[in-house]
RNA sequence: GGGCCUAUAGCUCAGUUGGUUAGAGCGCACCCCUGAUAAGGGUGAGGUCGAUAGUUCGACUCUAUCUAGGCCCA
């Protein structure tokens, strides 16, 4: 039985199954199965097949703990980047990457198993390691596609895998071709008791009671050259330190080149100090006033000879910028083997890397006195023989911070020992790199400035760890005359090894097996030998990341479009990256490197677990789903850093419902609506329709380009401002009557879903690489009208058709839109004085200058649609000028229509539907089959 | 201490080669609507552009210094 007719019921509302409220926290996990089950990464592959490609080459986050926002910003970058390409057309493959070799690994696994591990068989520590790195690739793999970022989740790179260990150790070899390859000294801290280098990390501060000895170096050379005043007199430069134990392998002082230093007279004797420390000196060693004949800069001093104190050698004044005042002489002791500063000086200087003591903190033969003594028990007997012989000016105890081993928490040293290196200048390596870098595009453009200032001034890149858990250096030692045996050759030899067997073949296998078969040393022909157990520096590792990638993969072409990563990689990444990939293809690796900037707190802080001011990608994805958190990355200028907070995340939640209510106003409205169906010529449609797909084409047009340019935050607030304005505030407000209140399939009605239509289809897919799901789950609602794609990340990047740019008509829509404003104002104005509540309930008269009266008089039949009231009166504005037109508002006349809304007079003329409007009555009789 | 970077309304962002009263959206306040309804509409109040000193007829836009913050080194 039909329902009785109601006039109520006859206007056409929106209707749509897609839900206001978006569940993401739900809903997403349901859509990344959807995804999965339909293969939608390989679709998308292969939908592009044989097109241009375009390749982001991934970054391997290490494989250690929970994905972190900085982590997930970066992907979701890459993802945004990714999806753009590939709607663009390109083949874009996406093959994520883990770095999992490395210190925090062995150090969690050291502590998880205990320190036994020392004594554990290696190839069972690796084991544990491996299985370690690989939860966590588990783990994170599952993390970044929650977040929505498509690509080879299956199968991505890992440098722990047997092809990319091989690799590792090709490109080791490409170096050793290449001749770059050499074994140094390099100071590291030690542990004495462990006898164990340790690194950075691995060293704890704490308080320790030290000596602090004064000690003078006599002049050799002439220093009265360089100070007149001091001709003739004993001359001696004066140096403090807390370690005397390093005073045998002195071979230098540094001296600020800038600070004034003071030949002060003390008892018939000149001594050198730096001046701002003159008085703490002279208390500290009780030598009363003193006389100060003269100061100069450090810099004067510079090549200046001192005679080492109690050692027939000399030490040389250098000149050092990290000299302070904040402690000692100014005049500071430099041993290059026993510190990292002093060896960096003593590189500039060419001076020899000195160390005379062993793995256990003895000293060496080199030091004849002390020969055989733990470097720590040396400190006295050197302190005594310094003031036997009278070069001690004062010896005390101080006590302060010093470093200590995280294992065993005892004092360490700092030592020099051999390590592997790659020469920077040699084979040009250094200059090819900076010809690279400015072969490469940088975004931000300061990315230039910043990699080329350290390549230029970088030391050559120590490759060598002394560690387990990595990809050994496969060279060999000569059992009978301790030759290195470095050979391209027997590097690829072994490579193929670990091609079969992974970096483990290394440990499990003796150098016999290793060795191609008739191996001998070139220089003693002897056939036995002994391997190299340091591994290789995980930043060479990551850095033939792409060589190890695209190895395997030919559809991968050298060099890779993109790298993006946060600006710490300059240092890292990008820089270990060129370098690795120079050694083996000559070139850079990448075109164009994009930056984002660190993720801070809401007073733009870093976020640290001391200052408690962490937030966790995971705790936002539970609270407000991934979708969010991706709009926010949305909505940022990445490339400086970014905040993120409670506030903001709130404010990004408001948004994605504007934009989410918007989507599904527009679904709404066009149920029923076919557009191959029911869809209007351009040419037909009303003004104000073509007003909105002009408004459209401007912003595809200007997305366009800003995803050119990975702007992003543009397109975020380019398209929320259509929403809010264009769109909810003006099109829809205006078009909601007749919608709502033509007949469903009027001519006027198609020309606004025509519109609605277009701006949906294109806006769906603008910003599809931004929110994935909620364009997925709008694009599913669409589906069914009309042959779509499977997926909205099937489809084509919108592009907009020319003919909607219609400048004439955009010009037009400002100057009318202005007036609606003052329309609004008046309204607004009304409304305060209680004269009407609903605009609908006004009719306006808008007084006018000549030239607006005209423009206005063209359009005056659309004007109260597009002000929203009942009834529009044009008038001249008394007196000239053009000033800005004036609006009055009254009472509508007539009465409501109970369909439509609007005043009119004629409500209540129609006898058969009394209750409505002149413009209603024709439908709802049509509608009621009453015609 | 060095290299590079940042600092515009409560929030997120725009501000072309220095030039009239510094823009937007959101938020906020007040109001309207109840046929996008855990929606929608309107009006309005908020910055002197981190600070200081310069250059200039004129600076948010150029220079210097400082302050706060970030990454990477030392």
């Amino acid at each position: 039985m039909d329902k009785p007719f109601s006039v109520k019921d006859s206007v056409n509302l929106p209707r749509t199954d897609f839900k206001m409220q978006a569940n993401l926290v739900q809903n997403e996990p349901k859509m990344l199965r959807f995804w999965e089950s339909i293969g939608l990464y390989e679709k998308i592959l292969r939908k592009n097949e044989g097109r241009p490609a375009y390749i982001l080459h991934d970054g391997p986050p290490y494989a250690n703990g929970n994905i972190h926002l900085g982590t997930a910003l970066n992907k979701v970058l890459k993802d945004f980047v990714v999806k753009y390409k590939s709607m663009k057309g390109f083949f874009s493959p996406y093959i994520p990457g883990w770095d999992c070799h490395g210190l925090p690994i062995e150090k969690r696994m050291e502590t998880e198993l205990g320190f036994g591990s020392k004594q554990m068989d290696i190839l069972e520590f690796r084991q544990h390691c491996r299985r370690y790195a690989e939860k966590y690739v588990g783990i994170q793999r599952e993390q970044f596609k929650r977040l929505g970022v498509f690509g080879d989740w299956a199968d991505p790179y890992l440098t722990m895998s047997y092809s990319y260990e091989s690799t590792i150790a090709r490109v080791f070899g490409d170096f050793v071709r290449m001749g770059n390859v050499y074994r140094g000294a390099k100071p590291v801290f030690w542990c004495i008791s462990c006898q164990t280098a340790l690194a950075e990390a691995e060293v704890e501060y704490s308080d320790h009671e030290s000596p602090s000895v004064y000690v003078k170096f006599p002049a050799k050379s002439d220093f009265g050259r360089a100070i007149p005043e001091v001709v003739g007199k004993p001359v001696s430069v004066v140096i403090w330190t807390t370690t005397p134990w390093t005073l045998p392998a002195n071979l230098a002082i540094a001296l600020h080149p800038d600070y004034d230093y003071a030949a002060v007279e003390v008892d018939g004797e000149i001594l050198i100090v730096a001046e701002g420390l003159l008085a703490s000196f002279l208390r500290d060693c009780g030598l009363g006033q003193g006389a100060v004949l003269a100061r100069v800069k450090g810099a004067v001093l510079e090549g200046q000879v001192c005679r080492h104190p109690f050692i027939d050698r000399d030490s040389v004044l250098v000149l050092a910028d990290y000299v302070t005042l904040e402690q000692g002489t100014g005049c500071v002791h430099t041993a290059p083997g026993h510190g990292q500063e002093d060896y960096v000086t003593g590189q500039r200087y060419g001076l020899p890397v000195l160390c005379p003591v062993d793995n256990e903190g003895r000293f060496t033969d080199e030091v004849p006195n002390w020969n055989g003594m733990v470097v720590f028990e040396a400190n006295e007997p050197i302190v005594e023989h310094m003031r036997r012989t009278g070069s001690l000016i004062q010896a005390a105890a101080i006590s302060h911070s010093y470093p200590h081993c995280w294992r065993c928490h005892k004092p360490i040293v700092f030592r020099s020992t051999k390590q592997w290196f790659i020469a920077l200048d040699q084979s040009n390596l250094r200059a090819r790199a900076l010809e690279e870098i400015k072969r490469t595009k940088w975004y931000p453009e300061w990315g230039e400035i910043r990699i080329t200032n350290m390549v230029a001034n970088r030391p050559d890149w120590c490759i060598s760890r002394q560690r387990s858990w990595g990809v050994p250096i496969t060279v060999f030692y000569c059992r009978q005359c301790g030759q290195v045996l470095m050979d391209a050759a027997v590097v690829e030899h072994v490579a193929g090894i670990f091609e079969r067997e992974g970096a483990d073949a290394w440990y499990r296998h003796s150098s016999a097996e290793l060795l191609p078969p008739g191996t001998a040393c070139p220089n003693c022909r002897h056939a036995e030998f002994d391997k190299e157990f340091d591994i290789l520096d995980v930043w060479f590792d990551s850095g033939v990341s792409y060589e190890a990638t695209s190895r395997n993969r030919p559809e991968l072409p050298w060099p890779s479009d993109m790298y993006l990563e946060g600006g710490d990689q300059y240092r890292g990444w990008f820089h270990s990256s060129l370098l690795a990939s120079l050694g083996c293809r000559n070139t850079a690796p990448y075109r164009e490197v994009l930056t984002h900037g660190w993720v801070l707190d809401k007073d733009g802080l870093a976020m640290s677990k001391s200052r408690g001011n962490v937030i966790e990608p995971e705790a936002v994805i539970s609270q407000s789903g991934a979708e969010i958190l991706r709009l926010w990355v949305g909505s940022v200028e990445y490339r400086e850093d970014v905040r993120i907070s409670d506030e903001i995340l709130s404010r990004l939640r408001e948004a994605y419902r504007k934009i989410r209510n918007t989507l599904r106003f527009l679904l709404g409205n066009l149920a029923g609506f076919d557009p191959t169906r029911d869809a209007c010529d351009y040419a037909s449609l009303h003004e104000i329709d073509r007003w909105a797909l002009a408004r459209l084409h401007q912003l595809l047009e200007r997305c366009g380009q800003a995803y050119d340019r990975y702007d992003f935050h543009i397109i975020y607030h380019s398209v929320y401002q259509f929403c809010t304005v264009d769109l909810s505030a003006v099109y829809f407000d205006v078009l909601k009557d007749r919608l709502y209140t033509s007949a469903a399939a009027s001519p006027e009605r198609r020309s606004a879903q025509t519109a609605l239509w277009t701006i949906l289809h294109h806006l769906v897919r603008l910003l599809a690489p931004l929110i994935p799901f909620t364009t997925e789950e709008v694009w599913q609602h669409l589906r069914p009208v009309t042959d779509l794609p499977e997926s909205v990340h099937l489809a084509d990047f919108p592009t907009p058709q020319a003919v909607w740019l219609d400048a004439g008509l955009l010009a037009k829509w400002d100057r009318v839109l202005a007036i609606r404003e003052l329309v609004s104002k008046a309204l607004e104005t009304a409304r305060q004085e209680n004269r009407i509540g609903n605009s609908l309930e006004a009719r306006i008269t808008v007084f006018a200058s000549p030239g607006d009266f005209a423009f206005l008089e063209s359009m005056a039949d659309d004007l109260r649609y597009i002000f929203i009231v009942s009834a529009v009166v044009l008038a001249e504005k008394p007196g000239v000028g053009d000033g800005q037109p004036e609006v009055a508002v009254d009472k509508a006349a007539g009465a409501k229509c109970e369909r439509c809304w609007n005043y009119s007079a004629q409500v209540g003329a129609f006898t058969d539907f009394p209750t409505v409007c002149e413009r209603c009555a024709p439908v709802v009789r049509t509608l009621a089959g009453k015609v």
